[in-house]
RNA sequence: CGAGGCGUAGCUCAGUUUGGUAGAGUGCUUGGUUUGGGACCAAGAUGCCGCAGGUUCAAGUCCUGUCGCCUCGACCA
């Protein structure tokens, strides 16, 4: 009978069916609630706040590597659009439109934002007109639209929220290095404050974004063994300075065309985290974005003083900085514990009667479901400690997991072979730089090229596919 | 955009084959007993059966259309 209750509000095992183990825990961690419009999901508080510890980090960065941030409008003119010819052909098939105005049809129909760069660039040739102008390193927080097909929560998304920077400066050496500054802000960023390894490489000719001479890219391996690209940075050259004819004078009074890069990340990193980290439990929350930090429970709450002491508990943990909060509602402890594990709050204090007497609690890590009875003139430190080596034990079992998947093929046959029997991950392979190849590795492989690692590594002379001699070693993956 | 699945109580779903008073579990409310891993008893409230047409004495059930969601592929952060 018990048994059979418990089964009701449990998440789906990510082993059976990992689809939909990721779903079950975005309805039920309350991360989002779907609405009306496909692909259009509300982000809940708790998934917001989520969010809002990303944003609190990653902006302070960007404040500390120079950016300032601005708000550009939602609505690009047709016409504005289209002023960059890759750049339209590859986000005109997702693009959203805007045609009337109350009753009255547009003059020219307003396409809501898949991406800003077209606005910077109006902007851009408002505001620069001399060296003395650049650079100018903007950033933004906003939300954009792109018209998929298929939709899934964070990871796919019809409306996303994300930043976007946009920097424009003087000479094309100066943009490469934004680049790849804001590349390595990114990775730090996944690495310290997600707990989450990730690759950063170059995306081949194919792969690059619609009008970037270059777009980086940071990839993660998920649990799954797919991989999630996690955040881009790219290179844009003088090609949407040309297109958009954004001229500033030099120091010789000369004309010349400034050079840009854009970089962003987006509400996907909750769906990287959520895939990351997360177990059949549920959730489990990088202590440096979860919303809380430490949940209090009280045990035999009916006993006097206990909900008064672990009250008092919690506001100290709350003063000494952490993000703690008690749940003294009459649900059973066991509820309570299954319902923060779901919902991947990294530590659980649990106080009860016997506790208050020995001037201690019990702390019981997240994931990893170690106990320890801990004195209460000990907690500051100790829940430091435990917070800062959950951070250490999740990134170390993400990074476990994917050297586990890592694997080094010479020949096509190997690589299948190598999937079909240790499952998805990726794959290291060496690749002759051409698109024929590359199409035909993910024909007959069924993985596609992830990046090309800043890491000159070298595993064999020839390309995978081809035989011909090898230029770079390659990321494969499938991708989410 | 292709293939499949699904829309019935807040949630998970039964009921549709064979048309005949709208159901269960869970959650919710109230009272009581419990409380160190998803507690128990009792009483209660909860429905435009996705939407629109049609067939019929009668439609959750049959027919037509439509909207939406999920999953898997092709494309993308």
């Amino acid at each position: 009978m018990a048994g059979n209750k418990m089964k009701v509000d449990q998440i789906t095992s990510m082993d059976e069916d990992f689809a939909k183990w990721y779903t079950d825990i975005c309805k039920k961690a309350e991360l989002i609630e779907y609405t009306s419009v496909k692909g259009c999901m509300v982000i809940r508080p708790y998934g917001y706040a989520i969010w809002e510890n990303i944003q609190k980090e990653l902006d302070s960065r960007f404040k500390k590597t120079g950016h300032e941030n601005v708000c550009m409008p939602m609505f690009i003119p047709e016409s504005l659009l289209q002023k960059e010819k890759d750049h339209v052909e590859g986000f005109a098939p997702e693009v959203a439109w805007v045609t009337h105005g109350g009753t009255e049809q547009l003059e020219e129909r307003l396409c809501v934002r898949p991406t800003s760069e077209t606005l910077f660039c109006e902007h851009y040739k408002n505001i620069v007109h001399s060296y003395r102008d650049l650079p100018k390193l903007y950033n933004q927080w906003v939300s954009v639209v792109r018209w998929e097909k298929t939709t899934r929560p964070f990871l796919r998304s019809r409306e996303f929220l994300w930043q976007e920077g946009h920097t424009i400066h003087a000479t094309a050496e100066e943009a490469i290095e934004e680049t790849e500054k804001m590349l390595n802000v990114y990775a730090d960023f996944c690495e310290q404050i997600l707990a989450m390894p990730v690759v950063k490489g170059k995306k081949t000719e194919s792969d690059k974004f619609a009008g970037a001479v270059s777009t980086y890219a940071i990839e993660a391996l998920m649990h799954d063994g797919k991989a999630l690209q996690a955040g881009t940075s790219h290179y844009f050259g003088d090609g949407f300075a040309k297109a958009f004819d954004i001229q500033f004078s030099d120091k010789d009074n000369k004309k010349v065309y400034p050079h840009q890069t854009s970089w962003g990340v987006t509400t996907r990193l909750i769906g990287a985290i959520i895939m990351t980290h997360g177990d059949n439990n549920g959730l489990v929350l990088p202590p440096a974005v979860a919303p809380t930090q430490v949940v209090v429970i009280p045990i035999a709450a009916h006993k006097e003083g206990v909900v008064e002491k672990a009250t008092e508990i919690c506001e100290k943990i709350k003063e000494l900085g952490f993000r703690a909060k008690i749940d003294d509602s009459d649900n059973s402890p066991g509820w309570k514990f299954a319902e923060y594990e779901m919902k991947g709050v990294p530590l659980r204090l649990e106080i009860g009667p016997r506790d208050i007497e020995n001037n201690a609690c019990v702390l019981v890590t997240r994931h990893n479901g170690e106990k320890e009875v801990v004195s209460l003139d000990d907690l500051a430190q100790k829940i430091d400690e435990k917070l800062k080596a959950v951070h250490k034990g999740i990134y170390e079992k993400a990074l476990e997991n994917r050297e586990k998947r890592t694997y080094a093929c010479t020949t096509m046959d190997e690589i299948k072979e190598v999937l079909e029997k240790n499952g998805d991950g990726f794959v290291k392979a060496m690749w002759c730089e051409s698109e024929e190849c590359e199409d035909k590795v993910k024909e007959i492989t069924g993985v596609g090229s992830r990046c090309i690692p800043f890491t000159d590594e070298k595993i064999s002379d020839k390309c995978v596919c081809c035989g011909k001699p090898a230029k770079k070693l390659v990321y494969w993956g499938k991708a989410y």
